[in-house]
DNA sequence: GGAATTATTTGCGAGATGGTACAAAAAACT
DNA sequence: AGTTTTTTGTACCATCTCGCAAATAATTCC
């Protein structure tokens, strides 16, 4: 319904050749549900999300949707993991960049922003930060992957500053561990804000604070 | 609504004698109710919490619940407000003692951490990172409450941080915003990481690190 | 063409959900 | 006694919940 059910070449990126399924073909494109029930899962949480609304924003039906992704909760999870997926590959070029260690800061956390303040309905948040943390305490599986998440961000952030005291942009006496967590815990305050609505320009001034206090004021 | 039938000497507000109420005594204590909601709503969030369970958990049925707070949402509001005059009452006598600045620190954070690791079924987090945040996008009474608990505690870190520096305790060009800002932010990473069974141990290493980048190393 | 395969559609069912109506119960006032 | 006031307990309602089974449609293989 929603989704128009054009299917030539297609080839948008992985499988270049078709595969030539046997059956009867899908009238959805699987990673284009999987962003739209992303989006509604990041808007209201697990248990707001009911499987009637996932349907309509898809555009597939029930069982559809369980055949494709299983139940709610395998749902989420493949919508979590697509999220991660995505702000991995939003951030991998910077993090691996060899900008000098301001600028790269500065660009992660304006990437952060911009993924945290997008939504038609309000900002919508980090989805680490906002909904899988709160099922973490009673389901191992997503506790697994929101700390592995953190884990994942802390040694992207403690790599940066290591090079940066190697290039000699930090002193010898900074700890990048130390420095990493600060700027993890950055990323946590503006996520966790942004969702309350705070303004960009307020949630800048607190990263550029950060920032200062991170690798010395500009 | 007929006759307004006067008060004798109910005068101030708080009744310290028996206050003799005129119909069927309540079989339930607000004050404990209202607590064990609380513990619910942290738990599980407000949507996966059901008035069944509530009900259960207070050991009121649902008509006095209903009667005594309102709607779910009231519920809801009302437990978010005792929950911010509990930890309210926690901190303010370390946010108002003249301690050395690094010793309230670690006591704001220790008692940041006893919050956020209670709970039987795990650790309960933070009610305004866990679930008002996510609230808040959508329902602007929380959003006001949950903006105004981010200000009043970054206003709290920077008064000790103002204080500290009139004491010679920080430099004088330290920055006493910038500095609450981190303080909030060690806060809000910490209250995240703990609802993802982060050891305590882990937690109180985040907490010295920031500690140190705050306030110089011990 | 027909069989096999895969997706979609319809609709069901057992249960949970938030909220409420109504009568019975327990106290104070007259 | 009886009335009034307040709370409790039971039951109910309309709606939504998730998951599934059976039937239908579209495509490929033989």
């Amino acid at each position: 319904m929603v989704q128009k059910t054009v299917k030539p070449a297609a080839s948008t990126k992985s499988e270049a050749a078709a595969p030539k399924r046997r059956g009867r073909p899908r009238a959805y494109q699987p990673e284009i549900a999987l962003g739209r029930a992303l989006d509604l899962f990041r808007k209201d949480g697990f248990a707001a999300t009911s499987l009637d609304d996932l349907s309509a924003a898809t555009g597939m039906n029930r069982p559809s949707l369980y055949g494709a992704f299983g139940d709610k909760r395998e749902l989420y999870i493949k919508s979590y993991q697509r999220y991660r997926a995505d702000a991995r590959a939003a951030m991998i070029d910077i993090f691996r960049g060899e900008l000098p260690i301001r600028k790269r800061l500065e660009r992660i956390f304006a990437v952060a922003l911009d993924i945290y303040l997008s939504g038609d309905a309000g900002p919508r948040g980090c989805f680490t930060v906002m909904t899988a943390a709160s099922e973490a305490v009673a389901d191992p599986e997503i506790r697994a992957m929101v700390l592995e998440g953190f884990s994942e961000l802390d040694k992207s952030f403690a790599a940066c500053f290591s090079l940066a005291r190697e290039k000699g942009e930090l002193p010898p006496t900074a700890d990048a561990q130390v420095l990493a967590q600060i700027a993890s815990a950055t990323i946590h305050t503006i996520a966790i804000r942004a969702r309350a609505r705070t303004p960009r320009k307020q949630l800048e001034v607190i990263v550029k604070g950060a920032i200062d206090v991170m690798v010395g004021a500009a």
